[in-house]
DNA sequence: ACTATTTTTTAGATTTGTCTAAATATTAAT
DNA sequence: ATTAATATTTAGACAAATCTAAAAAATAGT
């Protein structure tokens, strides 16, 4: 199936819609997309021509198992760039997002793969979510967040849930990115907030809520 | 300048019809694009009006320092992504022009600079094509071939300038690759062919034909 | 120098993806 | 159960990039 880039957005925005409501609407998509809902109409008949959704007029429509599979290749693409922008090129993870857009609609299949192997198959983006398989499938690892591990263990950063400004300023103060090494010194049982070390820089205390969103993984 | 993918191909193709004529007419450059010539009148309006040729009616056209600029940041592009493709992911340099042909339009300058960077600022790419800098200036370095290298030295592979299949497969039955790591043993006078070492395979002899498309450099 | 051939351009149509404005269907409110 | 408000679709227009067929300009052959 050859799809032009406004497809495969189109796709790939009903698909994200879709993980938090079953049915897809009109507005929605339109709003999603920022663009005019009669030009959601007018895609959305072609799409159903190329059997990639379910749609009936005035009724909303849904992605059918063509039209997921495929939104879940685009997904891999652009998660697997995030990774490597991040990991590679040594990109802030909140800028990565708009550059991965353009990259996902490269369409080599070979590209992906190698891609891929060469980043050793990473589970999850730098914003925690996780990467389809060559198959389309997500593995939901459940993942590690520092309010969860245990004390006197180094884990290595992996992921950031939280992309706020205010979150991100945290994290520079602290100097935390992806891949940083830290320790967890203690965890106060009063807050359940955590004393970390960060390389050589002096230990500092996070929140439990701060904690919850930073993602690790034993070394 | 906000330019289409488009508009960035004709610009591309007319830099690369410069290089062997000072003037480019219609139906060269729609030969190259594998478009009509019509086409190519129709899109030489909008770079004219764009201010990116010179174009007089009938008398053929070509780029200006404008759009000679944004031709060599395009080359740029592309030729990095070649280089990536080689020698981070592992494609044969024969597969990589189509892909990089997809990826050069991705627009983000930071996104360059930090391949760039990432790549360790490769000179020329996989064909030993040199890679114009952030300015777009091309160091056209003389090229080391294993016509011109020295008996008994170790050397590197780092381009090779002929793409036919016969010399892919020449080079594949001999394993010789980008990266590759080979010593010369001896050349000899009578036809200037030479005996090469490729890392552990038995010695093999190789045409001074061959010897010159072969570039490398001193590890 | 004149005609024939080739090259280039124009005129007008087509496709893709978008838009506005109007029409139609659905949902909510009384 | 009507009417009002909202959501969705249709109809028709537009810009970008392409095309075909025909016209115009340049070049080549004798």
């Amino acid at each position: 199936m050859n799809l032009s880039v406004s497809e495969e957005n189109y796709i790939k925005s009903i698909y994200h819609l879709q993980q938090q409501s079953e049915i897809v609407t009109t507005n929605l998509l339109a709003n999603e997309i920022q663009t005019r809902p009669a030009s959601v109409t007018d895609m959305l008949k072609k799409l159903h021509t190329k059997k990639l959704l379910e749609y009936e007029k005035y009724k909303g429509f849904r992605l059918n198992a063509t039209g997921n599979k495929i939104a879940l290749s685009i997904v891999r693409r652009h998660r697997l760039w995030e990774y490597f922008l991040v990991t590679k090129l040594g990109f802030e993870w909140d800028k990565v997002h708009d550059i991965a857009e353009e990259l996902e609609h490269v369409s080599s299949i070979e590209l992906i793969e190698k891609l891929d192997a060469f980043l050793n198959y990473p589970q999850a983006d730098p914003h925690g979510d996780p990467i389809p398989d060559v198959n389309g499938k997500i593995t939901v690892i459940k993942q590690l967040s520092i309010a969860d591990v245990q004390v006197k263990r180094n884990v290595i950063v992996s992921s950031v849930s939280n992309q706020s400004p205010e979150m991100l300023e945290l994290l520079k103060h602290y100097h935390i990115g992806i891949g940083t090494e830290l320790k967890v010194n203690m965890r106060l049982s009063f807050d359940r907030s955590v004393e970390i070390k960060v390389s050589k820089y002096a230990a500092c205390v996070i929140s439990e809520q701060v904690a919850k969103n930073i993602f690790v993984h034993h070394d």
